[in-house]
DNA sequence: CTCCCTCTTGAGACTGGTTCCCACTATAGC
DNA sequence: GCTATAGTGGGAACCAGTCTCAAGAGGGAG
């Protein structure tokens, strides 16, 4: 019962640019950078395609602290999380299984089911420290 | 050099009413029950208020899966995090301690510096399961 | 107790991200 | 190729949240 998207021109041109972009991008970012390179798509399909995108976990989203949707092509398409530099955006994907065991056992100790978990880390990354202090 | 906001009506009754919630709640729900109330309270108003007590740490925030903020007052004032019940809303404070000791050691790996982390447990509590069961 | 400066309030305008609407277009199975 | 059907796009609509600014209140000085 999973239906597959019809291959179309524009979600071809917005997978290959996800391929070419390795940090977090708003949709609306995603559109600019399509015009860019002379393509146009509708704003609407953009938000469409990412969106189906990430049901299918194609792609990782994430909320910026003023509740934009940033979208991310990811290299593990297993459960993982990320470790973002929020100077320069460059991601490391992590693995979390520490953390994953101990949030299940958390919510089990508090007689809680089916506990999901949200977790992200945020730190400036070397090559932006060593800029910040020149 | 910190300023302490001025003490108003508006600001009592705002207060006195995150006493009586124990659930997060939307800057707008939190408006709508203090009309039901009688108490007449602007939502800007609201949103100023509930904005400087997070600022303060008097009351948590959280981001909703679609993106609204919501509320709650919260005894421990020091940091911790949040394993909410996906169906009722019922909220319980938990330590994590061994999750941010994973997050700092995870982004010292990678020479990140100044890693903050989010982190949420979203789960269903047993009495909803119970519910559900029925 | 009053005055007055200053901070706060509130109604509505505004913003910006996201979704909806719907006529038009392009895909894919036949 | 034909056609049913899903996808597209531009603009309108939506909605949480912020801003504006005139009117209203808090609270220290006198």
């Amino acid at each position: 019962m999973v239906v597959v998207p019809r291959q179309t021109r524009q979600r071809a041109e917005i997978l290959d640019l996800l391929e070419d972009v390795d940090e977090f991008r708003s949709a609306q970012q995603l559109h600019e950078m399509l015009r860019a390179r002379g393509s146009s798509v509708g704003l609407a399909t953009v938000y469409r395609a990412v969106q189906s995108l990430s049901e299918h976990g194609d792609v990782d989203v994430l909320r910026t602290e003023d509740g934009e949707s940033v979208y991310r092509r990811c290299e593990q398409r297993s459960h993982h999380h990320h470790l973002v530099c929020r100077s320069c955006g460059r991601t490391v994907e992590i693995e979390a299984g520490q953390a994953e065991a101990w949030a299940a056992q958390v919510g089990a100790a508090h007689g809680f089911d089916d506990v999901d978990h949200t977790i992200e880390l945020v730190g400036t990354c070397a090559t932006c420290r060593a800029a910040a202090a020149s």
